[in-house]
DNA sequence: GTCATGAATTAACCTCGGTTAATTATTTTA
DNA sequence: TAAAATAATTAACCGAGGTTAATTCATGAC
């Protein structure tokens, strides 16, 4: 029972007339490194799939301090839930931390696309499923474990991102300043 | 556009067939005040509607601390999303508040009812749409808030629920100790 | 009313993380 | 290679929150 994920635009499983608006709405675009692909506070409606690449999603504080939601590469998928669901501005900014690729689709279109399909509503489902999943994931770590503990996990199960980001943004994804994790990292070992 | 609430079983759009096997496997359950509605690594794939009562959801840490992941009152649901889609045993406590009245659905027996419906889908999406945001709305509260600022936006919030839970509980919602609570709220005003 | 239980507060002490600022890598660019 | 810019580290100081334990407040039970 493995559901095809939303991610892999090409196999969701539409008819030709649904297929082909998709594909209309569909559009290639690419940002450079360190360019904001959408603003905290601006209404943002679509959908970002990267083709390759490195994305920060961040809340910048009234004080002018930023924290950082997550990070998603190549393969992942964001967008702003909040702005599609409200119409409101959006909550964080979008930020390229490496040159990207990215194809943009309107939110409504991909809804729209799947109105009157069961399977695309399954796949749906599912992705919010596990949306719902990984941020409660996330607020067990906050509420559980300490700001060494995290920095242990997330080194342990994103490697990958790890060597590709500054420091200073995994300080602030883990929600400590940047001297706080050069100070833990280099603590007695430590539980 | 309102879309029907998964929280309002009754005017669910089921078919008679569907509709009373889900009658069926529908049980009303209650529990008495500091009862544990299920333990945290149990496998637990029931969802409970309350009809009365509060409930908190909690995580014990390795060490013994108990830390409040929320609190559902009636006309909420709730139930472990991780037990249901893995079959693992729940990450966290269910445990009443108040006497409890509750109707225990099993998950499956859900997901079947609307497996060949278009309209439970769209319930479902909206369902887990509003839970993501929700959460992630959490998120951006440990990031970018105090303690003392969380604590002044709950009260805001959900008067209703802290008149009716202890102080103590709300301080293991914060991710705080009790004590840090009593402190802050008799801190000079504060920010 | 008294006693007992549990909740909330207060105090003393300590650790972790924030802040500012200086210093030392490490890249990048010229 | 030197100079400039960016990242990371270190230090000194401070405040918020954790810990333990004692004290005060409330609430029931008898």
């Amino acid at each position: 029972m493995t559901t095809i994920s939303l991610l892999d635009l090409q196999a969701l499983p539409l008819t030709g007339e649904a297929k082909s608006k998709i594909q209309k709405s569909l559009n290639k675009l690419s940002f450079n490194k360190d360019q904001t692909i959408f603003h905290q506070g601006e209404v943002c409606t679509s959908l970002y799939f990267i083709r390759s690449g490195l994305v920060k999603l961040s809340y910048i504080t009234t004080e002018g301090k930023e924290l950082i939601k997550s990070f998603i590469a190549e393969g992942g998928m964001f967008g702003s839930l909040y702005s599609q669901l409200t119409g409101e501005g959006s909550t964080f900014n979008a930020t390229a931390l490496e040159d990207l690729a990215v194809d943009v689709l309107d939110y409504t279109a991909l809804i729209q696309a799947g109105e009157n399909s069961l399977e695309m509503q399954k796949i749906f489902v599912n992705f919010f499923q596990q949306l719902a999943l990984s941020k409660e994931m996330r607020e067990y770590e906050f509420l559980c474990l300490s700001a060494q503990q995290r920095y242990k996990k997330f080194c342990e199960q994103y490697p990958q991102i790890v060597s590709r980001i500054r420091q200073a943004d995994l300080a602030l994804y883990l929600g400590i300043t940047p001297i706080a994790l050069s100070r833990l990292k280099h603590r007695s070992s430590g539980e």
